[in-house]
DNA sequence: TAGAGTCGCAACCAGAAGGTTGCGAGCATT
DNA sequence: AATGCTCGCAACCTTCTGGTTGCGACTCTA
């Protein structure tokens, strides 16, 4: 299914990069679940643009459709994948900060032979 | 200088977004700091693929050129970025998770109005 | 001083991305 | 039955992006 640590926040990290759809979650996280048209009233692209972006996010695990209300579909955050792409910048942090002790250590050393 | 953290954080997510460039941020975490050329030889790109790829990095300030050793010029990782970029998930994660929590609250309050 | 190796700049190319417009189809309300 | 929504699909356009190739210039060394 190709979900392992780094599928999911490679996913994470290009759906939040770009400011439409950090509007698009801005504009769920203030006011709540919305439907496709409601987003596009507040936001100022198109409708079908506005469903893209769902459609990425909701890949992305980041949006989830609600139980379809009649024709109406409402779209809700789910911050799981988040919580997933936080710990993968963690566990990178962590390995460059080793490194460059480990490298910091060997210049030292180094400097200490000269 | 369009430092906030909103600005950082989203240059550090365009930035690994990019499979090419968590390889070159992986071989430098793996060799420690090294040239363009020697990250050329070990990647599968091109000298200038990998050149643009480290004037994005060094814009998001996850990378920065070392002291000019001759003509060859070293790049090494600053994790600096990194920190901020997960600051930034953290509160939108608890943002949403209090949204969440607050809708939660309604459609319960509602369901026990009916 | 003549190579050999490294770097930066510029042009170019194919494909992906963000966005719009234009439909046709399903539910409602009147 | 007719109007008015909302939704999904498809085509199209423009810009961005990842990548390559082709130089000219600089440094080091034999």
């Amino acid at each position: 299914m190709a979900d392992d640590v780094e599928a999911v926040a490679e996913r994470v990290f290009t759906a939040i990069a770009d400011p439409s759809r950090r509007a698009v979650l801005a504009a769920l996280a203030a006011h709540g679940p919305a439907t496709v048209t409601e987003l596009a009233d507040r936001l100022p692209i198109t409708r079908q643009a506005v469903a893209k972006h769902l459609a990425l996010l909701t890949e992305a695990g980041l949006v989830a459709a609600g139980p379809p209300e009649g024709r109406r579909v409402r779209y809700g955050l789910r911050s799981a994948p988040m919580q997933v792409a936080q710990r993968f910048l963690a566990s990178l942090a962590r390995d460059w900060d080793g490194r460059l002790q480990a490298l910091q250590d060997h210049l030292t050393r180094e400097a200490e032979d000269r």
